[in-house]
RNA sequence: GGGCCUGUAGCUCAAUUGGUUAGAGCAGAGCGCUCAUAACGCUUUGGUUGGGGGUUCGAGUCCCUCCGGGCCUACCA
């Protein structure tokens, strides 16, 4: 048994997420964490709202509330959907959380103890009608060098030229429309990364079997130009961190609050002190999964993101934690994902575009996306949704080959031998052969989850509900009830076993699909398969079970139609 | 501009890292079965691996070049 901490990465407080950002960080990290649960590994998975920032303000704003409110309640609203996408974290924090705030601060102090922190003075606009610096995304302007009106402080989408605030012709607050912008001096905390940088490279170099997507980033900004930059770690907000605190090495940083990607990673810390305090334990709970000096030494630690993601991943948190010269764990592996697009182009939360994660609980349970979105995660390459190919892979995999699988062995046993596993018979060549495949199969879908090759797990997960409906052709037990009843006994009897041993090992996938299996069967026996021909024996004769209702229900052309219509992005 | 990823059957993806005749699922065609959610099983059609050139006994895989798609490029997160 090891110890294995899965961190998945946080979703922005900033409204409901879409099925993009779902299978691109939390949803993968679950199955993970799931398969290493039921592996017997002692699991510690975390996640939390990431609740600091501009966007976060002015989404406050835009209700009319509180911005300390607003965070509170659009976290209750992500902790329910996550329920109902099965996300079993053992504890979904908050970055806002008292514990973040302690560590943050603790770690800062750290830095900058060891002089990796160092202010520096710069411009910035400044908005009076805001009230509020403004980030330069949030400066528009006419660009340039094309003209285009509404071009970006930071780059100009029309024609990609990257730019400074100040090069815009008519500046005005994107949020207020403001002209009347100002350049003001105020000066920062930076993270002078760029002094890790050799170290941070030895790191990533030290890293065996990290995706390509994971390291061809970090190396980039390790090596592109002139290098790891230092980062600004503090902004002039109000809601945050505050960067100046009692037992601060530098002075001068009164009002500001530090970067919410400075502080969000640090949450993951936090969140699992959080946990602890949940549960009544006290801090060694928390700290012999991320201190090494504390019990942190035997822990595997993965992380889940989005390729966006990464550079902070691989660079910043590393640098804050080696930087800290502390013996803070650090992670082990980085599993990222591209991107999900929908229908043939992005998902969109300004444009209503794509499905969200609320939406999509309205229209199905959370099993049929789980299935979807995992069996097509964006691995090696960006992929897309589309209704139609939704609606075969639901129809197919999950309906007709397993659904309709668990279906015909219980109604066939009921008909024939009542809602009890019958008694008699014993197995022969072909049920060798089934057994031998499906020992084969086994051992390559636990490789795969191993290595969190999540499409290929899938694969060969489906493959083995398969290999189920090959048997029952070839055995054919209302055949041979007609002849030998013992034999289709034992034929169905083993069918019984083998919808159980399905339950187990689709777990992950479809958590709430395996609990119903199970439960029609009157089991609780979760424990993984390791010899298949023992694990066919779990529920012997004589066992009373009941035909459970319809697994997974078709989804209907018109009902295809009808959402394909709902969500193209034309809702007002 | 620079960097990275990607292009394989009508569609979605594989191919043990250079090794026999490029494989699955879906869709299409045919046959079988009748327990089951008109479900299941078997067989089968379908590829100049984006184009061109090169290295090699051998290239989907490595190199060059062209074309297409995507991402990142550091103050949104």
């Amino acid at each position: 048994m090891a110890r294995v901490l899965i961190t998945s990465a946080l979703p922005y407080i900033n409204g409901i997420k879409h099925l993009g950002n779902l299978v691109g960080s939390q949803l993968p990290a679950d199955l993970y964490a799931r398969y290493m649960r039921a592996r017997g590994h002692e699991v510690m998975f975390i996640c939390a709202t990431d609740e600091h920032g501009t966007p976060a303000e002015l989404a406050a704003a835009k209700t009319g509330e509180p911005v300390a409110e607003y965070c509170a309640r659009m976290h209750g609203v992500q902790a329910e959907l996550a329920r109902g996408f099965g996300l079993s974290f053992d504890h979904f924090g908050r970055s806002s959380s008292a514990q973040n705030a302690v560590l943050t601060q603790h770690l800062a102090a750290r830095l900058g103890a060891a002089g990796l922190i160092e202010q520096v003075a710069e411009e910035q606009v400044y908005s009076p009608a805001d009230g509020r610096f403004l980030p330069d995304r949030y400066i528009t302007g006419t660009c340039p060098a094309c003209g285009y009106e509404n071009a970006r402080g930071d780059q100009c989408e029309n024609c990609t030229k990257q730019l400074d605030p100040t090069d815009l012709i008519n500046p005005r607050s994107a949020i207020s429309g403001a002209t009347d912008l100002e350049v003001r001096e105020t000066r920062h905390l930076f993270l002078r990364q760029s002094t890790l940088r050799e170290r941070l490279d030895g790191w990533i170099d030290s890293q065996r079997g990290w995706p390509v997507l994971t390291t061809s980033i970090a190396k980039k900004w390790l090596h592109d130009g002139d290098g790891l930059q230092d980062r600004g770690i503090t902004r002039d907000l109000d809601w945050g961190i505050p960067a100046q605190f009692d037992g601060a090495p530098w002075s001068g940083m009164e009002g500001k609050v530090f970067y919410v990607w400075f502080d969000a990673p640090i949450e993951y810390i936090a969140a699992t002190a959080e946990w602890a305090e949940a549960q009544g334990l006290d801090d060694t709970a928390w700290r012999r999964w991320w201190r090494e000096d504390e019990g942190a030494g035997d822990v595997r630690y993965v992380q889940f993101m989005g390729k966006d993601n990464v550079p902070f991943h691989t660079l910043s948190f590393p640098a804050t934690l080696m930087g800290s010269g502390e013996p803070w764990k650090l992670v082990d592996y980085i599993k990222s994902f591209n991107y999900l697009n929908y229908d043939g182009g992005q998902f969109s939360t300004s444009q209503g575009r794509g499905v969200f994660m609320d939406q999509a609980l309205e229209i199905l349970p959370g099993d049929y996306w789980r299935w979807w979105l995992l069996s097509h995660a964006p691995e090696n390459s960006d992929a897309e949704f589309t209704w139609e190919n939704f609606q075969t892979s639901v129809n197919k995999d999950l309906a007709d080959v397993l659904g309709n699988l668990v279906s015909r062995v219980t109604k066939f046993c009921r008909s024939k031998f009542g809602e009890v596993v019958p008694d008699g018979g014993d197995r022969g060549a072909r049920e060798a052969t089934l057994i031998a495949a499906l020992e084969t199969r086994l051992r390559a879908y636990e490789a795969h989850m191993e290595a969190m090759e999540i499409r290929k797990s899938a694969t060969e997960l489906r493959a083995i509900w398969v290999l189920g409906n090959e048997y029952l052709q070839e055995a054919a037990p209302w055949s041979a009830f007609k002849t030998d009843p013992a034999q289709a006994a034992m034929q169905i009897r083993l069918a019984l076993n083998l919808i159980r041993f399905y339950a187990v090992l689709s777990k992950p996938f479809i958590p709430d699909a395996s609990a119903r299996i199970m439960a029609a069967l009157g089991c609780d026996d979760w424990s993984w398969p390791g010899d298949v021909s023992t694990a066919l024996d779990t529920l012997p004769a004589g066992h009373a079970f009941t035909v459970p209702d319809v697994l997974f229900a078709k989804i209907t052309d018109d009902q295809r139609a009808d959402w394909a219509a709902r969500f193209s992005g034309q809702r007002a």
